[in-house]
RNA sequence: GGCCCCGUCGUCCAGAGGCCUAGGACGCUGGGUUUUCAACCCAGAAACGCCGGUUCGAAUCCGGUCGGGGCUGCCA
């Protein structure tokens, strides 16, 4: 059993291409077939080598490895239609001499047979059929000689020895063709499988009005691969249970494409985020800290310094269970960094009263004689501080968060100024006080 | 217009004639926990597009209809 994608560089890889590559590579796995990869480049004038490294780079962020074609080889050259010209008119050629074909301004054109009902099989749509009174004659050369995408398509799956040819479903009305040119070529097809397309969350096909549909983008955004292999699945198939979060190996063993869903599917984006942060919160606290590290040093365009690393190593844990995707990290942990410190005006003025500003005088003494900086003695300092002065924990809590991370959304309190350590944390305390004094 | 595909909660999926007063998940609403935000726990609202037919019985089969989508390029 052999698959293959066939992506145009045309343009990034696309959630919906991604997906269409997903079901290919599972349905490889799973039968212990072989995974091909061409790159279908005829369009030369849209075709850019960067996005063929997207497209590429990207397949394999997701996993999906490729047993032969474009960069990792086989016995059929770089597997770019761009280098197989010559092969396509040869084919074109023999078409026009067995008669299939002729040439019009210059074009050669395939000479669709009068009525003969073209029928296959298609893995998720049972029974097709379609009369070739409805298809055209359609142009296999142009008058540059150059191949259209049924002829190369067409060519390369059967050079190539594909034997399951599964794609998108806007491609269903196209196969007849490519039946028609296989079979006057004399070649037995293959199996057919059209996917459902893929949408946005206006019903309508997604495109770029829908934001980002590129698999790049959401990298960029902080999802994990993990996360976006596992909901890519979730698109119009499942394990058959009720199944919502597993990995490769349970995609791998429970998939068929017999029974991806007919209807398609729309893409939306907030149960991928819940995914994401599952993952995230699962991810080993030692390699979650140096992903996250590296995040931050991205989103500041900078080298961390060793104080901003110490101090980021003891807020981490508590981060990492509460963001949806990596790019959350950067709020959470402002406040650690050596960058301009703000505090939220209108948080301020909410948690700020007479109350809270003993609160805070009281435990900037306390803290700055407490005589071991630790998690526990802050704690029980800034607690007993709220006994003595009667106050609920609220009033002292909040006004000290605000005070030291700027926000009312924050860490964990006690972590927090832990994090930040005793110089840092008094000095804001004291800026809080002051303000209010002034 | 022609040809083709599709139609279960807002969304993703379960359901292959009785187990369905339709199940799970995301999201949403309410509550619990709580120093914030998350996480977590509990509860709730929410769907078989419509009309016929087959059958003792239909979300499941058939027909029609309506709705959505794709193709109809010397794009792929």
């Amino acid at each position: 059993m052999k698959l293959r994608i066939a992506p145009s560089p045309t343009g990034n890889l696309h959630i919906g291409n991604a997906r269409t590559a997903l079901f290919n590579w599972l349905f490889a796995k799973a039968n212990g077939g072989t995974f091909l990869v061409r790159i279908d480049d005829t369009d030369i004038e849209r075709s850019t080598e960067d996005f063929k490294d997207d497209i590429l780079s990207n397949l394999r962020w997701l996993g999906l490895d490729w047993d032969e074609g474009v960069e990792v080889g086989g016995k059929h050259g770089d597997y770019k239609q761009s280098s197989r010209f010559n092969r396509y008119q040869e084919i074109a050629n023999s078409l026009i001499s067995n008669g299939s074909a002729y040439e019009e301004n210059g074009a050669v054109r395939f000479k669709v047979p009068k009525n003969q009902t073209i029928k296959f099989k298609d893995y998720i749509r049972g029974d097709m059929s379609f009369e070739s009174a409805d298809i055209e004659d359609f142009v296999l050369l142009r008058s540059d000689s150059s191949p259209t995408y049924h002829l190369a398509s067409t060519v390369d799956d059967i050079d190539y020895g594909i034997t399951v040819i599964a794609r998108g479903e806007d491609i269903l009305s196209s196969t007849p063709k490519h039946i028609l040119i296989m079979n006057a070529l004399d070649f037995q097809i293959p199996d057919f499988c059209h996917l459902p397309l893929l949408f946005g969350p206006d019903g309508k096909k997604l495109s770029k009005r829908h934001g980002d549909t590129s698999v790049e983008a959401y990298k960029n955004k902080g999802i994990l691969r993990e996360a976006m292999f596992n909901y890519l699945c979730l698109l119009g198939w499942s394990p058959g249970s009720d199944v919502e979060k597993f990995d490769v190996d349970y995609a791998v063993s429970k998939f068929d494409l017999h029974k991806v869903l007919p209807n398609s599917a729309i893409f939306d984006e907030k149960k991928l985020l819940w995914l994401n942060g599952i993952y995230i919160r699962e991810t080993k606290a030692s390699s979650f800290e140096k992903n996250a590290l590296i995040k931050i040093s991205e989103s500041l365009q900078r080298e961390l310094f060793d104080t901003e690393i110490e101090r980021l190593k003891n807020i981490l844990p508590s981060v990492q269970e509460r963001i949806e995707t990596m790019n959350d990290l950067l709020t959470q942990v402002m406040f650690l960094l050596d960058e301009p410190y703000l505090v939220d005006n209108n948080d301020w003025e909410s948690v700020n009263s007479p109350e809270s500003q003993i609160y805070l005088f009281e435990v900037r003494e306390k803290l700055m004689n407490l005589k071991e900086f630790t998690l526990e003695n802050i704690e029980e300092c800034m607690r007993a501080t709220l006994n003595e002065l009667n106050l609920k924990p609220k009033v002292g809590f909040q006004s000290v968060r605000v005070s030291i991370t700027g926000s009312k959304i924050s860490p964990p309190l006690f972590e927090s100024v832990y994090a930040l350590g005793r110089n840092a944390t008094v000095a804001r305390l004291a800026e809080s006080i002051e303000k209010f004094n002034n």
